[in-house]
DNA sequence: CCTTACAGAACGATTGTTCTGCTTGTAAAG
DNA sequence: CTTTACAAGCAGAACAATCGTTCTGTAAGG
């Protein structure tokens, strides 16, 4: 199955296109194979979770021989850390152009935070190696940086969005650091909530403790995407 | 090092004392052994995360024989839902007997329920399995009716204590599930904030949103526990 | 021509489970 | 109280399966 699957892809290889001056054959499929793997380590991350994502699930997954992934990341560390960076840009220019920011709904914002951290694959994969950097120092060496930078880019996208009314924008950065703490807690409750109703609940009770504290800035780019 | 650990716990065995009719001396050090194996299991939990927990390793932390553990867990499930069940019970009943309950001060309570999540290893051990059980689903079958029934529990002791200043006891059960969830999220949020004091006071400021919602009832019974 | 990109076998280490003995507490029989 | 038989408790080897890594060989773009 792996073999013609191989074949059959090759098959599909147009040498004829070539985008824009990007680099030769050998480097897009290599950047394409690259990010195979990459989406297929979130899949399986999000279905098998962090201790039965095995390299045998990521390559079966992608399709790729287990001498190609090996190419591309010699060691599974890199694969995981290629993909927390994946990750983390994916989560910090979501898909949503079109949509545009509902003025004084924050609830509305909350519901769109959970389904980024909750609710997608991304967001649960996400969760799944946060868990394991906890206990696997070495993965979490190679990350910490990065989180944090993470971290301050969104404390910043925040502050451009709202504002406190008492002119306080710590404080704001602080309540949007509590409310991603609490949709990321909202993957280890669902076991004890069940009901997905009961959660959505609380997030809609979660929205009216937070709004008093947060009022919208006028929001100017249209084509701004919703960083939070 | 493993045979002399053995032959050691068999030479402090004391056949003589017999706590108060409990069964014999062999249902007793069967009982003793399933603790330790217990114990040990926790630990692992909390040092390697669940992805690296192996029976090995427990077994190694416990200084007890693979027959041994096999023999009272004839397998890695039975043995990680029986720690489930343990720490369910040990969550529930905290070990604070003598700490009386801060009339009025809320924010003491919040800490005192991140300690309790976040700060022990009971409370870190918990968060690793319930991650797991997301995508182990033969796991999350056998213990999704435990922790519904320890979250109703909860929920049932939280409106002892606290009480809603316009009477509305479901309004303080989802106040503090959001608590709890906030707190569950602070394992994950962790590595995007290493400095220890923003996250206390982020604790902090998520007390101030939440106090104006409860009120403490005067509390009768003075040994209490506070299972929140 | 030669370096990059890949296919796939082979590796030792470790996983969880099953199995075979040996020891010993315990209760029934004498 | 002594003896005996039996099952429970346990030690440790053996098991196939799977883990991540390393290696050799092949094809093809530059």
């Amino acid at each position: 199955m792996s073999a013609s699957a191989h074949l059959q892809k090759a098959a599909t290889n147009q040498t004829i296109l070539k985008p824009a001056g990007t680099g030769g054959v050998r480097q897009r499929q290599s950047l394409e194979a690259r990010h195979n793997l990459i989406q297929a380590t979130i899949f399986c991350l999000d279905k098998f979770g962090y201790a039965d994502t095995s390299i045998a699930r990521i390559q079966d997954q992608a399709n790729v021989s287990r001498g190609a992934l090996t190419h591309h990341f010699p060691s599974k560390e890199e694969l995981v850390i290629a993909t927390i960076d994946s990750l983390l840009e994916k989560l910090l220019r979501p898909s949503l152009p079109s949509k545009k920011l509902s003025q004084t709904d924050i609830v509305a914002d909350l519901r769109w935070l959970a389904r980024n951290m909750t609710g997608t694959a991304c967001g649960r994969a996400l969760s799944e190696v946060l868990m394991a950097s906890r206990t696997d120092k070495k993965l979490s060496a190679r990350i910490s940086t990065r989180l944090t930078e993470w971290n301050t880019k969104l404390d910043e996208a925040v502050v451009g969005f709202y504002a406190s009314p008492n002119g306080d924008d710590d404080d704001v950065r602080q309540i949007w650091m509590i409310a991603r703490t609490f949709m990321r807690g909202l993957i280890l409750q669902q076991p004890f909530t069940p009901d997905p109703a009961q959660i959505e609940q609380a997030i809609n009770r979660f929205g009216t403790l937070i709004a008093p504290y947060l009022e919208t800035r006028k929001r100017d780019g249209v084509d701004d995407a919703k960083p939070l």
